[in-house]
DNA sequence: TTTAGGG
DNA sequence: CCCTAAA
């Protein structure tokens, strides 16, 4: 949600809770930072706002300060200070509303990977700025700094003299260089010559840039024709960036060519911004954010290629804007009121993006492939959409009257006991459901909700029929009605079946013949009669499996069965199969292993493979 | 539709 | 488990 900036403050610091902050310096040496003034650490909040940072990100700072110390191009000499380069160094976003490139994963860079390979070198395009500007920690001046235009018409021209001594030396370089006739491999020279050291970054795009960047000392990334003399980059080629005058087609160019240029997302990011209200401080960072996003190295590409990054799911960002989720659910409200049907189902909640069309009915926008402008079409929800469930006729087969199917699920969905009045988990069920999951119906309407309604309706009974057929031998354990609180205190019951340990074993071996990750596959083949495990079941049971696999490593030991939840505790010779099956797989999350898989201390897998085989 | 991941 | 983005 905030960005941590490194901000340079005199010392009458304006932040009262001087505690939180420290200074950064102490992770400098002296001879890189001569101005006496203390640097301190803050974050920019969305909305501008500076507010000091917290203890851990100072530590997290400090690593990255640590890092790459010797490579740390501050003007020392001239004892100017680093202002701007500072704070983009260490400018760190999260914010889904500030960024611009939110979706880029390499916003998870800066801090987090401080201790990593990252390149201070590189997380500081240097910025032509007069350092005077940087002077005060007031957000205007930052914003000032930050200015794109700023940036991109200054630095053309006036590479100034704050930057003279951070220049790179490029001994190697002479002559004329024109970037675009390289090849990757002279290209990666060049780079080496710029930067003096190797990249592994084979996109010619991004190490035209890089470079560009490098030998201007700036963001200008339209040259690629440079003339070096005296070591010095004296004549640039083209200068196609700086001839924009109209500012927003400036902006705009910049952001393009950087999302080309990274391999960013190549979706239509500058669409989303306008569509988005929100983003309305957006611009004034909109630099900002694509010179770390550039500034983010080899690591971020590879990254990127290994796991593929997911844009923030609608519902997180629902769930952060509480605004918008109540103007849905406000009219949803007045109309489930005026049916007179009780209460707003928690689940309609969860689902505020939707608009709601004049007629009532629940559209989502989509987007087209094309990444085009969306189209609005009518809802559907997972459920509708045909998740796998039990036979409908083994509910039929159940009603002992004549009664219309129609009426009889109307009925039990208004709490008009049927049959089985004295099933306990039936029983259980309404109670622990004093909402209905899905939007009370009007009794007469005959609109689209009433079907969705009784759609879903049917599957819980369907699946509640299920359970009662079902061999009860293994999971007669009922209780297992787990109500989750939503966002609004509302319950919602999470419609929870208990792996049995056949089921368990099954999955397992499917893992072991197919491979983790062709769920369909494994459901297709194992789990042919388990209708209600769904592909996605399998996944998160497999997930939760390899937790609770490495969870159990460190502790072999002493806990073995202290699985506090009631779920049955899975033994360990499967859990062990588990593991070597992940390790077979290379599943075994090498980094990650402390953050995601609790308890897995660290260890790689080759370690854990010769403890434990 | 299936898979991957976040919640 | 649920939900949704990506593929």
């Amino acid at each position: 949600m905030e960005t941590v900036v490194g901000v340079e403050v005199n010392d009458e610091a304006k932040f009262e809770d001087s505690t939180v902050a420290k200074t950064i310096s102490e992770y400098s040496s002296p001879k890189q930072i001569a101005d006496p003034v203390m640097y301190k650490l803050v974050r920019v909040e969305g909305d501008g706002r500076l507010v000091p940072a917290t203890d851990d990100e100072v530590m997290e700072v400090g690593n990255l300060l640590e890092a790459d110390k010797s490579e740390m191009h501050f003007v020392a000499d001239t004892g100017q200070t680093v202002g701007c380069t500072t704070n983009k160094c260490l400018l760190q976003s999260e914010n889904p509303e500030v960024d611009a490139e939110k979706s880029n994963p390499q916003f998870d860079m800066g801090v987090d990977t401080g201790k990593s390979n990252a390149r201070v070198e590189e997380i500081v395009p240097p910025f032509a700025r007069s350092s005077n500007d940087s002077r005060s920690n007031e957000s205007g001046s930052l914003g000032e700094c930050l200015n794109p235009l700023s940036g991109l018409i200054e630095c053309g021209s006036s590479t100034s003299a704050v930057c003279t001594s951070s220049k790179p030396e490029f001994p190697k370089l002479k002559g004329e260089i024109c970037l675009d006739k390289l090849s990757v491999k002279e290209l990666h020279e060049t780079f080496k010559a710029t930067f003096g050291r190797e990249t592994s970054v084979k996109d010619k795009q991004w190490l035209k840039r890089r470079i560009a960047m490098g030998l201007t000392n700036s963001c200008e990334v339209t040259t690629t024709t440079f003339v070096i003399k005296d070591n010095k980059v004296v004549k640039k080629g083209k200068e196609e960036g700086c001839r924009i005058v109209d500012g927003t087609l400036a902006k705009d160019l910049v952001v393009e060519s950087m999302n080309e240029n990274c391999g960013g997302s190549p979706k239509g990011h500058s669409n989303q911004e306008e569509k988005n209200p929100l983003n309305i401080s957006a611009p004034r960072l909109r630099n900002l954010s694509s010179e770390d996003d550039c500034a983010s190295e080899d690591l971020q590409i590879e990254k990127r290629a290994a796991k593929r990054v997911r844009k923030p799911t609608r519902r997180y960002i629902e769930e952060l804007s509480e605004v918008e989720s109540r103007e849905y659910s406000g009219k949803l409200i007045s109309s489930v009121k005026n049916s007179g049907h009780g209460q707003l189902s928690p689940r309609s909640r969860v689902r505020p993006v939707q608009n709601v069309q004049s007629d009532g009915r629940p559209v989502v926008t989509r987007r087209d492939s094309l990444g085009g402008s969306g189209v609005q079409v009518p809802y559907v929800s997972r459920v509708r959409r045909g998740r796998p469930r039990e036979n409908f006729m083994a509910f039929m087969k159940l009603q002992p009257s004549g009664m219309g199917m129609a009426a009889k699920l109307v009925k039990k969905a208004l709490c008009v006991r049927g049959p089985r009045p004295d099933n306990e988990r039936g029983n259980s069920l309404f109670k622990a459901r004093p909402a209905h999951r899905w939007i009370q119906p009007p009794l007469i309407a005959e609109s689209k909700k009433d079907k969705q309604y009784l759609e879903r309706k049917t599957a819980e009974l369907e699946e509640e029929v299920d359970l009662k057929h079902e061999d009860s031998s293994e999971d007669n354990s009922d209780d297992n009605i787990v109500t989750v609180p939503t966002a609004k205190g509302g319950m919602r019951r999470k419609h929870h079946r208990p792996w049995t340990l056949s089921e368990v074993v099954k999955l397992v071996d499917g893992v072991a013949t197919h491979g983790a990750g062709r769920w369909s596959e494994i459901k297709r083949l194992a789990f042919a009669s388990y209708s209600y495990r769904t592909s996605v079941d399998l996944k998160d049971k497999w997930r939760n499996l390899l937790r609770a696999s490495f969870a159990q490593l460190p502790a072999e030991k002493g806990m073995q069965n202290s699985r506090k939840h009631a779920s049955l505790p899975i033994p360990a010779p499967i859990l062990l199969r588990v593991r070597q099956l992940a390790e077979k797989q290379a599943q075994v999350p090498q980094n990650l292993s402390s953050s995601k898989f609790a308890g897995f201390s660290g260890r790689n897998v080759h370690e854990t493979r010769s403890g434990y085989l």
